[in-house]
RNA sequence: GCCGAAGUGGCGGAACUGGCAGACGCGCCGGACUCAAAAUCCGGUGGCCUUCGGGCCGUGUGGGUUCGAUUCCCACCUUCGGCACCA
C-alpha cells in the first residue's frame, strides 16, 4: 500500500538530516595541504532584509543557484554556496522610523524570518559562513577597507554639487535619480554643494570596459559601457581676448574646429563668476541651481552673452563667449567650442540667438572652409588638426568619460560609520586600526533633520584627535550600502576571521565567483563597484585576481498583475502559504517551470496544480516500481529514454543554464515509465528520474531514493549518460516531396543513402506526389530525411 | 534620437548546428470511476476544408537566399528594457 505523499513531513525530516550531517557545509582549503582543483563558488546576490519576507523573485533566484549547486556537487565539484544580508540602508531606516522601532530590531527580526523561510525551502546553503553588513564583526572590515582606499588615494573628499533628496534628507547617488526625482520616495531632487567622500572609480574607467576571462551577458556589458561612456577626442585651449586667460574645451570633433562660431561656458564654470558680465552671472545663478534633467526638458535653449571673446587657436577668429545651461559643468571641461553646422544642440542655440553657421564638412565627409586642411577626409582632419595644435601647445588628444567618481557619503543613520576624525589642527585623520570598528551608536532620534542623525549625538561626535590628542569630531556621515556589498562575497569565504577581512590564500582558492546570479538592475551600481573594489585590492596585493565574477546571469523579474514584484510596488507574494499547502519541492519546481529564467515571468499560482500532480504521480509510480519491478533487467526503450534524459538535463543545466526544460524532460521520462511500469528496466528508469529531479525537489527525491533501497542521494554521483545506450538502431525517416512532409516510417539506422532513397520511393503516399515522374533532384540527410524535388 | 532584447496555439512555453513546428505543462472538450461531486485515470485539443483517404494554410509583416527557413540575410511594424543637452 503506497503511503500518502505528505510533503511537510518528509521535508522537515530531511532538512533535519542535512543539518545534522552538515551536508552542505564545506571547509576552506588549508595552506600547505593538497587542494581540490575543481572548485565552484556559487553565489546569488544577497537579499536586502527590509521586509519580513522573501518573495517569489528570491525563490526563483536562489532555487536556480540551488540547482546549480546540487548538480555541481554531485558531479564532483567542491561547491561553496554562502548567504548573508545587505542589512544596512535607507528603506530599513525609513521603515523603522515609521514603526517607531530601532532599525536593528526591525532588521534582525526580518533576517530571522527570512532565514527561516530559506531553510524551509531546503536550499543547500553553508549557513556557517553567514554574514550581515550591520554586524560590527563585518563593518569593522568595511571601515578598514575604506581607510585603505583613502590611503591609496582611491577615496577622497571633495566639495561639489550633489543630488539631495529633500524628503529623505540625504544625498543620493546618480543611479537613484530618475527623471530628476528620487527613485525611492519620488521627491524632486535638488542640487546642493557639500563636502563628500568619493571613490575614485574613474581611475579604473578604461579597465572596467574589459572583461578578461569573464563570461558576462552582452547586455550587461553594453549597459556598463554606456554608463562609463568613454569617448575619444581632444582638449583644446582657447585664449580669452579680453583677459589673456586660457580656457580648455573638450571635443570629439576637432576636425570641425574651423566651423566654431561661438563659445559656451556652463553656468557653474568658475570663469563665469570671476569674469562674466553681471547679466551673465545673474543667469548662471538661476540656471546652475536647476537639476540637469529639468534643463534638458526645455525645448528652447537659453543663454546670455558674457561680454567676452575667445580666440580660435587655429585661425585667430574672435568668438563670442556665451553662458548657457545646455553645457554641463561635470562633463568634459564645462566649456565647449560651438559648431552649429555640425552639432544639433549648437545649431539650435545658433538659431535661437541668430549666430552664424559655417559648414566645414561637405557631403563627401571632407573638410572645407578649413584653410590648409581643406580636402582632408574628416577622420584624417581630426588627427592633422590635433597634431597642429599640439605642436603649438594649444591642444592634445584626450579621452573623456561619462562615468563620475562614486559618491559614498550618506547623511543618514543606518549605515557603516565613516572611520575618520576631523581635527582642526591635523585635518582628516583615520581612526587607528586598533580602535576599529567605530561602533554605530544606539541613538534615540534618528529621524533626518537636515543634518546627519549622528551629528546630533555629542557623545559620539566629540573625540580626541588620534594624532595630537586635542578635541576633534567624528565624521557624522555613514557609507553608501554599495560599499558593504562591494566586498561581502570576499568575506563569505573567511567570515570568522578577526585578524583581517579575509585570508588571501582561501580567497584566491575560491574566487573569482564561478557563477553569479542576480538582477540586471545592479549593472551600473553593485556590479561595477565590486569590480572596482577587486581591481584596487589586486593592485594592493590583497587578492590574486582582477575580476570578482567569472560568469554572470540575470534572472528575469517575477511579475504579479503585469508589474515587477517589489516591496515598493506593494505586490509581494511570499512563499509561505504555498509551502504550507503544497510543500517546498512543489514551490521550487513551480517557480522554475514558469519559463526561461532570464525572461520576465508572470507568477500564476495555478501552475502549482500541475506540478503537484506530477509529484504525486512520481510518488505513486516509484512506490509501484519499487514493489513490483525486477531488481535489474534487460535494457529496453526505457533505458534509452533514461539515458537521453540524463544527457538533456545535464546539458541544459550546466551548459545552457536553462532550468525549465529539464523539468519537462523528467516529466516525459516519468510519463513513459508510467506506460510500462512492469518493464525490466523500469526500476533503472525510475531511479534515474528520482536522481535527476533531486536538484529541483531534493526532499521527495531523497525519500523516494530510500524507497528504491538507496541512501544519501544528496551526495550520490550525478548520473552520466551511457553513450552506448544513446545510439539508436532504428530511426524515423521523414520523406518530403518539394520540402513538404509526405510520409514517415521507422527504418534501420544501418541503411545506406541509396537504400534510404529506395525505401522512400516505395511509399505509396510519396509516389502519389511524385506523379509517376522522376525527381529532378534528391536530397538525403543521413539519419533524418529524404527530400524529392520535382 | 542612440544602444539592447523579444514577437510561435486559448495561456506559459519547446524546437540546441538550416531538416517532422507546437515537446512539457495549464486550460478546455469527451469518457471511466461515483447516487453525485472532488480527486484520480484514459482519450482528444493550431486554423480552415474533407468524399474521413487526406488536402490547404500556419512561428509579427513584406521580400530574399536555399531542395528545405521559427532558425540565415534585407526592409518594416509592435512590445519591453537601458541611455539621453555627455560636446
Amino acid at each position: 500500500m503506497t503511503p500518502r505523499y505528505e510533503p511537510n513531513e518528509i521535508e522537515q525530516k530531511w532538512q533535519r538530516v542535512w543539518e545534522d550531517e552538515r551536508a552542505f557545509n564545506v571547509p576552506n582549503p588549508v595552506a600547505g595541504e593538497p587542494t581540490a582543483e575543481n572548485h565552484w563558488y556559487q553565489l546569488e546576490m544577497l537579499p536586502y532584509p527590509s521586509a519580513p519576507s522573501i518573495h517569489m523573485g528570491h525563490v526563483l533566484n536562489y532555487t536556480m543557484g540551488d540547482v546549480q549547486t546540487h548538480v555541481r556537487r554531485r558531479s564532483g565539484w567542491h561547491v561553496v554556496r554562502p548567504m548573508g544580508w545587505d542589512a544596512f540602508g535607507l528603506p530599513a531606516e525609513n521603515a523603522a522610523i515609521r514603526e517607531g522601532r530601532h532599525p536593528r530590531v526591525t532588521i534582525e527580526a526580518n533576517i530571522d524570518r527570512m532565514r527561516a523561510q530559506m531553510k524551509r525551502l531546503g536550499w543547500a546553503i553553508d549557513w556557517e559562513r553567514e554574514v550581515a553588513a550591520h554586524q560590527p564583526s563585518f563593518y569593522r572590515w568595511t571601515q578598514w577597507l575604506f581607510q585603505q582606499f583613502v590611503a591609496h588615494d582611491l577615496c577622497y573628499r571633495k566639495e561639489g554639487p550633489v543630488n539631495w533628496c529633500p524628503n529623505d534628507q540625504t544625498v543620493i547617488a546618480n543611479e537613484y535619480v530618475v527623471d530628476g526625482h528620487c527613485e525611492r520616495c519620488g521627491a524632486e531632487v535638488e542640487l546642493r554643494n557639500m563636502t563628500q567622500w568619493f571613490m575614485r572609480t574613474t581611475a579604473y574607467a578604461d579597465e572596467l570596459l574589459e572583461y578578461p576571462g569573464g563570461d558576462w551577458p552582452e547586455k550587461t556589458k553594453a549597459i556598463q559601457r554606456n554608463w562609463i561612456g568613454r569617448s575619444e577626442g581632444a582638449e583644446i585651449l582657447f585664449e580669452v581676448a579680453e583677459t589673456g586667460d586660457d580656457i580648455a574645451v573638450f571635443t570629439t570633433r576637432p576636425d570641425t574646429l574651423h566651423g566654431a562660431t561661438f563659445f559656451v561656458l556652463a553656468p557653474e564654470h568658475p570663469f563665469v563668476d570671476s569674469h562674466a558680465s553681471d547679466e551673465a552671472k545673474e543667469y548662471a545663478r538661476h540656471a546652475g541651481a536647476r537639476p540637469v534633467e529639468e534643463r534638458a526638458a526645455e525645448t528652447e535653449k537659453t543663454g546670455v552673452f558674457s561680454g567676452l571673446h575667445a580666440i580660435n587657436p587655429v585661425n585667430g577668429e574672435k568668438l563670442p563667449i556665451w553662458v548657457a545651461d545646455y553645457v554641463l559643468m561635470d562633463y568634459g571641461t564645462g566649456a565647449i567650442m560651438a559648431v552649429p553646422a555640425h552639432d544639433e544642440r549648437d545649431g539650435q542655440f545658433a538659431e535661437t540667438f541668430g549666430l552664424p553657421v559655417v559648414p566645414v564638412i561637405d557631403e563627401d565627409a571632407k573638410l572645407v572652409n578649413s584653410g590648409r586642411f581643406d580636402g582632408l577626409p574628416a577622420e584624417e582632419g581630426k588627427r592633422a588638426i590635433v597634431a597642429a595644435l599640439e605642436a603649438e601647445g594649444r591642444g592634445k588628444a584626450t579621452v573623456n568619460y561619462r562615468l563620475r567618481d562614486w559618491s559614498v557619503s550618506r547623511q543618514r543613520y543606518w549605515g557603516c560609520p565613516i572611520p575618520f576624525i576631523h581635527c582642526e589642527k591635523c585635518g582628516v585623520v583615520p581612526v587607528p586600526e586598533d580602535q576599529l570598528p567605530v561602533i554605530l551608536p544606539d541613538i534615540e532620534d534618528y529621524a533626518p533633520k537636515g543634518k546627519p542623525p549622528l551629528a546630533q549625538n555629542e557623545e559620539y561626535m566629540n573625540v580626541e584627535c588620534p594624532q595630537c590628542g586635542g578635541p576633534a569630531q567624528r565624521d557624522p556621515d555613514t557609507m553608501d550600502t554599495f560599499v558593504d556589498s562591494s566586498w561581502y562575497f570576499l568575506r563569505y569565504i573567511d567570515s570568522h576571521n578577526d585578524e583581517a577581512p579575509f585570508d588571501r590564500f582561501v580567497v584566491d582558492y575560491w574566487l573569482p565567483v564561478s557563477q553569479y546570479i542576480g538582477g540586471i538592475d545592479h549593472s551600473t551600481g553593485h556590479l561595477l563597484y565590486s569590480r572596482f573594489f577587486v581591481k584596487a585590492m589586486n593592485d594592493w596585493g590583497m587578492v590574486g585576481f582582477r575580476e570578482p565574477f567569472a560568469r554572470v546571469f540575470h534572472q528575469g523579474w517575477v511579475t504579479l498583475g503585469g508589474t515587477k514584484m517589489s516591496k515598493t510596488k506593494g505586490n509581494v507574494e511570499g512563499p509561505d502559504e504555498l509551502v504550507d499547502r503544497y510543500g517546498a519541492d512543489a514551490v521550487r519546481l513551480c517557480i522554475l517551470f514558469l519559463g526561461p529564467a532570464d525572461q520576465d515571468m508572470e507568477w500564476t499560482p495555478s501552475g502549482v496544480e500541475g506540478i503537484v500532480r506530477f509529484l504525486r504521480r512520481l510518488w505513486r509510480l516509484v512506490h509501484e516500481v519499487a514493489a513490483g519491478a525486477p531488481e535489474s533487467g534487460a535494457a529496453g526503450p526505457l533505458t534509452r529514454k533514461a539515458n537521453e534524459t540524463i544527457a538533456r538535463v545535464t546539458d541544459d543545466i550546466l551548459r545552457r543554464f536553462q532550468f525549465h526544460t529539464p523539468i519537462s524532460a523528467v516529466m516525459e521520462l516519468v510519463n513513459e515509465i508510467s506506460a510500462a511500469p512492469d518493464a525490466p528496466d523500469a526500476r533503472f528508469a525510475a531511479e534515474t528520474a528520482v536522481s535527476l529531479i533531486q536538484p529541483y525537489a531534493p526532499h521527495i527525491a531523497e525519500e523516494l531514493w530510500g524507497v528504491l533501497g538507496h541512501e544519501r542521494l544528496w551526495e550520490a554521483p550525478w548520473p552520466e549518460a551511457d553513450s552506448a545506450q544513446l545510439v539508436r538502431d532504428t530511426f524515423e525517416l521523414v520523406v518530403q516531396v518539394n520540402g513538404k512532409v509526405r510520409d514517415r516510417f521507422e527504418v534501420d539506422a544501418s541503411l545506406s543513402e541509396d537504400e534510404l532513397v529506395a525505401r522512400a520511393r516505395e511509399s505509396e503516399r510519396v509516389r502519389a506526389h511524385l506523379d509517376g515522374g522522376e525527381p529532378r533532384k534528391t536530397v538525403v540527410v543521413p539519419r533524418r530525411l529524404v527530400n524529392f524535388v520535382v
